[in-house]
DNA sequence: AAGATGACTAACT
DNA sequence: AAGTTAGCCATCT
């Protein structure tokens, strides 16, 4: 064996972001998180930078919902008038997320409350 | 090779 | 309410 030190600390770069990747992968459809819960459940707290990074490296043929992923403020993390912010946005429309303003109500739109959204409604 | 950068955040002014 | 600071750390210059 020749890693015979390696715990559960030591990841590699790439084993991080598999995980990450995981984890926005389970983000339900009209759900969202923010970087910093994303990295929490990933085993990474505190560091939410690594997330949107993470993100950024993404291999495309993993198709990952990336635009269900918005800061802790509840905004898009893109400049509004920017391609991509409005993309996000319109992702995000398209399946039932609201904006007030241009912020998210994460606590509206917490995967956790997903199933009290089903039977309770809005 | 060292310093800046950023799809961040919580805690302070 | 809005700006600053410190922690974060892989990438990019």
């Amino acid at each position: 064996m020749v890693r015979a030190n390696q715990g559960a600390e030591a990841q590699t770069q790439e084993e991080r972001f598999r995980r990450i990747w995981e984890v926005v992968e389970g983000i339900p459809e009209g759900c969202v998180l923010n970087y910093g819960e994303v990295a929490r459940l990933a085993g990474l707290p505190g560091r939410a930078r690594l997330v949107g990074r993470a993100l950024a490296r993404a291999p495309k043929k993993r198709a990952l919902p990336w635009h269900r992923v918005v800061n802790a403020q509840g905004q898009i993390s893109f400049a509004a008038d920017s391609a991509r912010g409005q993309r996000q946005r319109k992702l995000l429309e398209a399946e039932g997320v609201e904006f007030d303003g241009d912020a998210i109500d994460l606590d509206r739109f917490n995967p956790e409350r997903a199933l009290d959204r089903l039977l309770w409604g809005p």
